[in-house]
DNA sequence: TACGAATGTACGCTATCACGTACGCGCCCC
DNA sequence: GGGGCGCGTACGTGATAGCGTACATTCGTA
């Protein structure tokens, strides 16, 4: 998930004015009575309120102190922090052959991590020795297997992984999981992307 | 007409200039780079790391959106929130209060991503509404339900999960966990660390 | 009805925010 | 050594943020 695009759009941002006036409101005060307490003028807090202007960090910073806020907090509720839920199996699924992954986290901004579920069936292995995983310079992958029995073969090294077992490895190496078993394997990966950005 | 105390320093909150500097080298990004990603002029960015102007919310905004990060997390870096340190102790709890977790990932140099594995006996939470969870700002957590159910509080928000289910969320808000039902709850859960700070 | 006191808003003026451009600097490579 | 190319920063200019003042409106009260 190598997330490059612009983040959020951070026009909606400044529309902090409803909430201004509305915590304004339910501290009954009045805009002179919230300008001496913020030492920002009435006029001033009025366009912000209405959205006329976009006022500076300063100012908007004395805007939510003289509302008992700190500015994080009154931006933080024109944000609406993010919170999102994959009910059980309604990840994005893809994989063929003997093996299949759901990927559970979400494609969000800023999302540096992928947490993905791999199911192996006996004889199975991850991309093969063909097609071995290309990840990001500085990439690392994190991999518990929750049951079965699997081989991971980084380079020339080969490690045998049972149940519970986790390992962390860099994932910009080439590498696969074998699954030697008899039983279907299921791994649980988190793929941590470097901090570079080209 | 009612409360009177006065706040905070508003005035301090102006410094997220060295915060920007520091995101920006962390990305490895130049000025042009992320004048580019922000939309904002590589002079202005200048100006505003070095603290020579106070940005519009509006600007302030697009500049945390070219790092990635929400205008408020950006913000909380330089208010008292300073305090980004982990709950003290709770890596020792291993057993105690009906919460015990495992690290599972090792303490590697440029490991940005933590493993751990959670038991909730029932009614037990973690860190709990008085000592909650503190992370660094622009982490981000996936948790998934790998047994039982519990209750995710983020804010003032509530969700329920349920055995399989995946929950993304920004980790630098106060959040815990808390298992309603009459079994223990198991809990997976990926901490990935924002952009280093320098 | 008239009046004082409160509210929120329109008007100018000044400070400064934010832009495009241009400069000095260090680095790599013909 | 002289180009190029990247970096961060000093200019000058137009836009606008933010101030003080003055205005329209709505109340409660005489």
């Amino acid at each position: 998930m190598s997330v490059a695009a612009p983040p959020q759009d951070p026009v909606a941002i400044t529309s902090i004015g409803p909430r201004v006036r509305a915590l304004r409101d339910a501290m009954d005060l009045s805009l002179r009575d919230l300008a001496e307490r913020s030492g920002v003028s009435a006029p001033m807090l009025s366009q912000v309120e209405r959205g006329e202007t976009s006022p500076t960090l300063a100012v908007a910073a004395r805007i939510a102190a003289g509302l008992e806020l700190r500015l994080s907090q009154l931006l933080r509720l024109d944000e609406g922090g993010t919170v999102t839920v994959v009910r059980a199996g309604e990840g994005r699924r893809h994989g063929a052959g003997g093996h299949a992954y759901e990927i559970l986290t979400p494609p969000l901004p800023g999302q540096r991590s992928e947490l993905t579920r791999h199911t192996l069936a006996p004889g199975a292995s991850t991309g093969g020795p063909d097609d071995p995983p290309r990840h990001e310079p500085g990439a690392r992958e994190t991999a518990l297997v929750e049951a079965g029995t699997l081989v991971l073969r980084i380079d020339a090294e080969r490690h045998e992984l049972y149940a519970g077992d986790c390992v962390t490895f860099d994932a910009d190496l080439p590498h696969h999981f074998e699954n030697p078993g008899k039983e279907e394997a299921v791994l649980l990966a988190v793929l941590s992307a470097g901090l570079r950005r080209s």
